[in-house]
DNA sequence: CACTTGACCTGTCCGC
DNA sequence: TGCGGACAGGTCAAGT
């Protein structure tokens, strides 16, 4: 749910609403949601001013003048939701929001700010966390040591798309583009999507790969995120971003929970199989399992 | 060692 | 209408 383009999304959207704020509350209704302990919070959150808003891979990273950094996974229900309690969620909230009111039942931290503005850390499943780091070594914690690069850092290149994947030669496609260890920020919907653009079936084992194909899944999925970041993010569910707002990328999506309609390219329809214990959606005519033997049916 | 499956949770949807 | 069960899908641990 939150992938890439929904995070960075989250991120520009907490950059320019949060930044140089202090944080003067913090409140939480679950030890799983916020596992550091009270001397924690009140020595390196409370009273500190948030420096910069980043993003790694699926997960945020609100760096703050006390030498420590907010580190936030919103897994696949979570929301990040600021109220400056009197615009976004008073009468006559956004009607593309998704959100009536704040707290709600989901909500598991509430951070508050000096100008009595709230962060509210919403998750229905509890899957996500949030939690304070030495912001000189967050490079250490094993899950952003062995995130692999950012696709949409510009020397991103095909070669490395291909380098990357080569390293699990006999996976399927989809499995290792849902690897955060090889690339980050890849989730179900855009493995889907972008293998889709690329004319692959997402059970290619990576060894199969040409360079041709190569080619053709990196511009396809520099597209698709590109696109989808333009969209405000792709709205499943429960997805919002920093101001409650739903994201428009699923009304392009052309292949993703569109099982029975039919493929924009050729007319046929959608297929949803199980795939890397995924829901996994493809067109069966434009994205033909490839023959690992030479001469073989496909291709 | 490489890869796959199950657990973590709750809300929603479908069939009976 | 109520109820059980499948399903949603990011990440890590456990299993093959």
């Amino acid at each position: 749910m939150p992938e890439l383009p929904e995070v960075e999304t989250i991120k520009l959207g907490l950059a320019r609403l949060i930044t140089g704020k202090t944080i003067s509350k913090v409140r939480s209704n679950n030890p799983k949601s916020f596992p550091n302990t009270d001397v924690d919070v009140k020595r390196f959150l409370l009273g500190s001013k948030i420096r910069v808003v980043d993003r790694r891979g699926k997960a945020l990273i609100i760096d703050l003048d006390s030498g420590y950094s907010l580190l936030i996974h919103l897994k696949m229900t979570g929301q990040l939701v600021y109220d400056d309690n009197h615009v976004h969620f008073g009468a006559g909230h956004p009607t593309d929001s998704l959100i009536s009111k704040l707290p709600d039942k989901s909500t598991r931290v509430v951070i508050g700010f000096s100008d009595k503005s709230k962060l509210y850390f919403n998750d229905q499943r509890k899957f996500g966390w949030m939690r304070l780091h030495p912001s000189a070594a967050i490079g250490d914690l094993s899950f952003f040591k062995r995130l692999g690069p950012e696709p949409l850092s510009t020397d991103f290149s095909w070669q490395e798309l291909r380098d990357r994947l080569s390293l699990r030669p006999r996976s399927p496609i989809k499995a290792v583009l849902l690897d955060q260890g090889i690339i980050a920020g890849i989730g179900n919907i855009y493995a889907d999507e972008s293998l889709w653009g690329a004319k692959i079936h997402p059970a290619t084992p990576v060894s199969a790969l040409k360079d041709s194909d190569y080619k053709r899944l990196h511009k396809s999925l520099l597209e698709i995120l590109k696109l989808s970041l333009d969209q405000g993010g792709s709205t499943d569910r429960t997805y919002v971003d920093a101001e409650g707002k739903k994201g428009n990328y699923l009304q392009f999506a052309r292949v993703f929970r569109r099982q029975g309609k039919p493929c924009p390219r050729c007319g046929r329809a959608i297929i949803k199989i199980r795939l890397a214990g995924r829901g996994t959606h493809l067109c069966p005519n434009c994205q033909k399992p490839k023959s690992t033997k030479p001469g073989g049916a496909y291709n």
